[in-house]
DNA sequence: TCAATATATTGACAGTTGTCGATATATGCG
DNA sequence: CGCATATATCGACAACTGTCAATATATTGA
């Protein structure tokens, strides 16, 4: 259970103007190519937007393994890859499990690449 | 040579407002995960960066060798993966190859994640 | 032309990843 | 309880990826 560093919190002001700023370290890549890793694989980025456009900005499984066209196993094995990553939350209801897009995420993974 | 179809090129504008778009096709979802694959490594992450903080925006192979702490195949071959992904463009004068990043290149993938 | 340097390419190998089928774990309903 | 449904986990396997050593390909300069 590799549970989601996710996004480091705090480094979200700048030190100093884009052209000026040093080269980032190897741990902040590490951290950053985790949770960019998330966005690398078709299907994810799929998940991802079919959830984001879903009604109530959320979907259930059984919603998602037909358009993508994947069996429920490698599914859920994608949205756990999400969820860890920090982009996406499961929230149970019944028998079923709602993903939802967590708020600010996407924005906050667009931004680790712009602040390179 | 899989050479960078990188940016598919229009589709700059939006459609519609962000909560209303809906989820993007198989096509879309590939060509995207096709560019963001590229920030899915540590090394390429900080290639990317040194890069952008170097000396008039660029550097060339034998200062990316050493701070990393890979061999020079590794370097060219992760350079190689960067510039097809339309990330980096290679420009050689003399005997060296400089980088630097293809301006607006880095806006346009984190765009491909904030417009999901 | 020959040697030295910078970079690219190739081939190999270990480690990771995406996928599936089978199975386990809930949860709701008779 | 026992069955059906929804989801998660496991084990296996092929495909992909990151890395290196060895080699090839410029390019410069003597």
């Amino acid at each position: 259970m590799d549970t989601a560093l996710a996004f480091p919190a705090g480094e979200d002001q700048l030190c100093c103007a884009p052209s000026e700023r040093p080269a980032i370290d190897a741990a902040h890549a590490t951290s950053a190519a985790q949770v960019l890793k998330a966005f690398a694989d078709p299907n994810r980025i799929r998940l991802l937007s079919i959830v984001k456009a879903g009604d109530g900005g959320e979907a259930c499984v059984c919603d998602l393994t037909e358009p993508l066209d994947l069996g429920q196993p490698t599914v859920s094995h994608h949205l756990k890859i999400l969820v860890d990553a920090g982009l996406l939350k499961r929230e149970k209801r019944g028998t079923w499990a709602y993903y939802s897009v967590v708020p600010g995420a996407l924005e906050r993974a667009a931004a680790l690449i712009t602040n390179l």
